[in-house]
DNA sequence: TCTGGGGTCCTAGGACCC
DNA sequence: TCTGGGGTCCTAGGACCC
């Protein structure tokens, strides 16, 4: 590619000094980790997705052979490979499987900052003393992660974050591409704009309307003419990082900044009951994450996609923050009622937690009105009890399956 | 083609305070 | 009577990522 590369047999050296950065990302992750337990379908293609309006979450190489891509509708993948076999997804697993292969990439050291339950980057600029160059440390991967999970995945390494991550891409499958600090640049600038991290299809039209293609022509455009047409900051970002300037260093502590739970109804919905108990269900999955971190909110929103997918979002700001399911829910019920649209059709609806804090440092205020004892309570002894029996297995009444007027669903 | 669910970050406008 | 600038917080929407 640019003689800074080591194909998929890495072969290729590494003398550079300051490669530091690995990109590992798994190969077609959810359709591999499935074929474990199937491999008389190997070689077929397959889709793993679900639902009647469900898109394509992971596919082989031989489905994406017929076009499938992932996010696309699984209608318009089944047309474009009528052959594949589509499977649900299996979450439980791919987190397990995720754990440990997070796992084996702290044991080359413990700057591992995962960006999904399939990628992570790690610095490895301290570990070369135990275990070598940086592309020894991506062979050693590589080879720990099939040996031990059966599982491909495929290795960038770079002097910088987003440098590595567009390498490990450019490797896949099965593949490991290192990019030496004096080859970023011969790198980068002859790759399409869209390759770039962030620059996806809006932005990619508004730098074509401007007359640049390629990474290079980005490095070349005066830097007030790209934040004109972008704004300010991503103007920016993107300057810098076609020049190949990327300041941002692998860190493994980030906290989540907010937690939300949605749904897409199978069915398009105008019941306001209905949606009701859905928003109660959601608030009270999402409080009950904030729970298991440890955190609270001060701000919930909810969020409404109407059935010609237009979307709406309404948030409010509490005086105290919570990790309370009752509470979360009754600031949600508010918006839902403000938000004024009785009677429209309603394909998804959804209830994020933001402004988080850590529920330790939350000294809560109680009015004397206030008796939000029983209600936290109440969430504890469901919590056990959801330990104890599974999650779900205790909740309000009103999330009980209807009765059905005549015994057919049975 | 008919669009999931989990997130992050940015922008822009308004309220409010100094 | 007309006229500031800056800072912070909040809300709504949108682009983007996997």
């Amino acid at each position: 590619m640019t003689g800074a590369t080591a194909g998929p047999a890495g072969t290729g050296t590494d003398r550079s000094v300051g490669s530091p950065i690995l990109h590992v990302d798994m190969d077609a992750f959810f359709a591999s980790v499935t074929l474990l337990e199937r491999p008389e379908l190997r070689g077929r293609p397959v889709i793993i997705g679900g639902g009647t309006r469900g898109v394509v979450l992971s596919a082989t190489y031989e489905a994406r052979a017929f076009g499938v891509r992932s996010a696309m509708p699984l209608a318009r993948a089944r047309r474009l490979c009528p052959p594949a076999l589509v499977l649900p997804p299996e979450r439980h697993r791919y987190h397990e499987v995720s754990t440990r292969v997070m796992a084996i990439l702290r044991d080359i050291t413990p700057l591992v900052a995962p960006l999904s339950v399939d990628e992570a980057f790690l610095d490895v600029s301290g570990s070369r003393r135990l275990f070598g160059t940086p592309a020894e440390i991506a062979r050693l991967i590589r080879a720990r992660v099939l040996a031990e999970e059966g599982l491909t995945c495929s290795v960038g390494v770079a002097p910088t974050m987003f440098v590595a991550k567009i390498a490990s891409t450019r490797s896949k499958p099965d593949g490991l591409l290192v990019v030496p600090a004096g080859g970023v640049l011969s790198f980068l600038h002859p790759l399409p704009t869209s390759a770039l991290w962030g620059v996806g299809q809006a932005t990619e039209a508004a730098l074509d309307r401007l007359g640049l293609r390629t990474i290079g022509d980005i490095a070349d455009c005066p830097l007030p003419t790209l934040q004109r047409a972008l704004g300010q900051a991503a103007g920016a970002h993107l300057n810098a990082l076609a020049h190949g300037r990327d300041e941002r260093a692998v860190d493994p502590g980030s906290t989540e900044v907010s937690i939300s739970a949605e749904h897409t109804l199978s069915v398009d919905s105008s019941d306001q009951d209905a949606l009701a108990r859905e928003l109660l269900r959601l608030s009270g999955q999402v409080a009950r994450r904030l729970r298991d971190r440890g955190r609270v909110t001060r701000t919930v929103s909810i969020k409404i996609r109407l059935a010609d997918f237009s979307t709406l979002t309404r948030a409010r700001t509490l005086r105290e923050p919570t990790d309370v399911s009752q509470e979360i829910y009754r600031a949600a019920l508010e918006l839902f009622h403000e938000a004024g649209f009785a009677g429209k059709a309603v394909r998804l609806v959804g209830v994020r937690a933001a402004n988080l804090a850590d529920a330790g440092g939350a000294g809560h205020q109680l009015a004397f009105d206030e008796r939000p004892v029983g209600w936290s309570q109440l969430d504890r002894a469901t919590d056990a009890a959801g330990r104890r029996f599974g999650t779900g297995s205790v909740g309000p009444a009103s999330l009980l399956p209807r009765q059905p007027r005549r015994p057919e669903s049975i």
